[in-house]
DNA sequence: ACTAGACCTGAGCGATAGTTCAAGCTAAGA
DNA sequence: TCTTAGCTTGAACTATCGCTCAGGTCTAGT
């Protein structure tokens, strides 16, 4: 078993690419065959659904930012390692991702009930991400880099916010605004 | 001349309530046809395209939009303006709009340069509102309610990215946040 | 080398997308 | 009252949507 001809991962990358740039709806199935090299009904057989692979893609995206907050973690202080995350997220990345846009953030933004999984998965995905920070967020606080009479889940609640908020700006400016600028006003409320 | 029979302004409302709702892709135009009461000639007629009547939808939100923003000013100092428009804006607003979130920010994340036409509009509408912002910090300064020495340009692009911020942020979470205490955050680094 | 079974292909399904247009209808001017 | 210009209608066009399935292809076990 398991004898498939397609690298799994590999797909599910491919179609992360393409989804994240252009969104759920306006990528097709036709757009998927393509990139990802596979007819439909493997992709069905592999998938189930456009929504399947689709939800597939919102993991794949997630655990690479997951994993790129963690390589962060172990080689800065828990307060630089969030700026610097945040900075790569943003700024670093202009151009160089298939979206300016937080793809789960552009999801929550595109989809409704009318989708429920996926979104479900995205606010879920989105909340993994959150948890991840209040824990970077309270280990600052442990080694007083950090106010410590503050809520560390209110804390990264609002990082999460200007996260969301610094991806959206820096996508609606098309590379015309000081984004450096914002992300240091954004972490001054935080001493 | 101009004897439509149909209300032009009140056609545009309701298309941008749909719009505003379920993003442009996922909005046909049968459902438009249904919601504005309209035959697909009257509206090719009137708006030439489906791009044609979401630019004119976004533009219908953005008036609507600053037309609140200088109710407020009318009445309260430029800062309280600010603070009430954008509570306002996310937090009133729940559950009573067609979407939490920002329509031009939703449009912004969705669109790629396959809708090159609406998406420019959509960035210069934020743009728009943005300079509404920056005139307003202009006069707290003015009247002492803020700090001289801070460009309001950079001050106003900060309020605008936490607007879309808050707005997102309130979607993903879909009513489980506290959204008033992120609020008075982002407004806390103004002092 | 042969068989068995999982994998993959691609033509094509019904549905729906955005859009067009010929014909009907309606209201204002003579 | 009749004309006329323009608004409205809705059937229908082509293209594409997400998806299915019968049949071919490949690989692992014997």
């Amino acid at each position: 078993m398991s004898s498939a001809r397609h690298d799994r991962q590999e797909t599910i990358k491919k179609a992360t690419q393409l989804f994240w740039e252009k969104g759920f709806h306006a990528t097709s199935m036709r757009n998927l065959q393509d990139v990802i090299d596979l007819r439909p009904g493997s992709i069905y057989a592999s998938f189930g659904s456009k929504e399947g692979l689709f939800k597939e893609s919102l993991k794949c995206y997630t655990n690479s930012n997951l994993e790129r907050l963690a390589k962060h973690a172990a080689s800065l202080p828990p307060l630089d390692a969030l700026k610097a995350f945040i900075t790569e997220s943003v700024s670093t990345a202009r151009g160089n991702s298939p979206s300016d846009m937080c793809m789960l953030a552009k999801t929550v933004a595109e989809l409704t009930q009318d989708n429920a999984e996926p979104l479900a998965e995205a606010r879920h995905l989105l909340k993994t991400i959150e948890i991840a920070f209040t824990e970077l967020v309270a280990k600052a606080q442990q080694q007083g880099a950090l106010d410590n009479d503050k809520d560390p889940q209110r804390i990264a609640s609002f990082l999460q916010m200007q996260l969301m908020g610094l991806k959206a700006y820096s996508r609606a400016t098309d590379g015309k605004a000081n984004i450096e600028a914002l992300i240091d006003d954004a972490f001054a409320g935080l001493g």
